[in-house]
DNA sequence: AGTTTTTATGTACAGATGTACACATAGTTG
DNA sequence: CAACTATGTGTACATCTGTACATAAAAACT
């Protein structure tokens, strides 16, 4: 979680003023103003998002969201960015606690039930970034990133072509639980990735 | 541009003739609003639907599309509705077109390629309406239809879990080849296909 | 000190949007 | 024929939206 200031003049003061309420001078507020675009976009749409929603969304006034991002467009794209960087450093974290002896298919299965449950308002987001990118070329750099990560790190753990199969496993179903309404069976889950592995020793 | 000349006299005016007060002066129109409803959503995303957009697109006034539809949300769900059916409606098509001796890999290629080729804008769509449903508990059904067509198909011509799991590589390759600048490789797609089915004769 | 720059905030305004609604017309019914 | 109803259309209006901008205060700078 290494803030990236590169937009900022300067990154100087990292405490908050004690008095004032920490109003006046606040070098996190065009982050947070950010982090609340995204919580917007998870609970309410990607279309629903405005000045006003992302400003009392952040508890800044309206002018304070104005004044940090040119545009809306700005806004959601450096939002949306940022919760897609977050996204891969979260996995690569998750990637770096597992040794390389893992049962695939178990792991991948906990990876997804993670990204379905606790884990879903960031799925949400990164899903509503991908149908965004589509008519934002702006945010495919960031969409074309998720992809990217996702297959290396399955690709590490395998080969080229069983990455990309797995990743578009993961990938597919993810697609398909995030819409349904009971969250989809561990077991249901575990036993299609044994079978993309070709494993048919467990049952 | 009084009304357009191609619509509305000629044709199926005679055919509502007869019983029951259900009388129209064009009984295509409200489907064909839903259909520039959805072309709306293919050319500029789903966030740019208005009524004007819609109006415009399908050479209606805009009281039309407000005297068709109670609310903008209700011409949504049956744009997002009427495409996800046709879309079904052309998937078993298609499966009706296939014996079952066929070289699986090589047809879910094809149909790969065609969804994100000739067919892009009814895939953009579809994911449009995927996204839109996470936020709109009445369009749910018409996601969740698309999927279970589409397992149910890749079902029959395996079994249940491949078929499952098969649906799940197809839905990741559409969802990551949809972003994508230049359109994948056949031969990445084919390959990663036969990976899945187990098969390593290919090279 | 004074001056300039950066950060912050409230407000105003033009444009877009959903929708109601009054009017118009075609089709049906008596 | 006339009365009635379903269908179609133009317009008005309250509301929301993005964004510009004047103001102000804190910080940086000389």
């Amino acid at each position: 979680m290494t803030t990236t200031d590169s937009e900022s003049p300067h990154a100087t003061v990292d405490e908050r003023r004690g008095r004032n309420g920490g109003s006046r001078k606040d070098p996190g507020r065009r982050e947070r103003i950010a982090r609340a675009a995204i919580s917007v976009v998870a609970e309410r749409g990607i279309e629903k998002i405005t000045h006003r929603a992302v400003a009392a969304a952040a508890g800044v006034p309206l002018g304070s969201t104005t004044y940090h991002f040119a545009t809306l467009d700005d806004l959601l794209a450096v939002a949306l960015r940022q919760a897609a960087q977050d996204n891969v450093a979260e996995l690569r974290e998750w990637a770096d606690g597992m040794d390389s002896g893992v049962d695939l298919p178990a792991v991948l299965t906990d990876l997804v039930l993670r990204y379905l449950g606790p884990e879903r308002e960031r799925t949400v987001v990164e899903h509503e970034l991908y149908v965004a990118a589509l008519h934002r070329p702006a945010l495919r750099a960031a969409s074309t990133e998720w992809d990217g990560a996702l297959r290396d790190l399955f690709t590490a753990y395998t080969d080229e072509v069983s990455g990309k199969m797995l990743a578009a496993v993961f990938c597919g179903l993810l697609w398909q639980g995030i819409v349904r309404e009971p969250l989809p069976d561990r077991d249901e889950i575990e036993t299609i990735f044994r079978r993309a592995v070709g494993d048919t020793a467990h049952g």
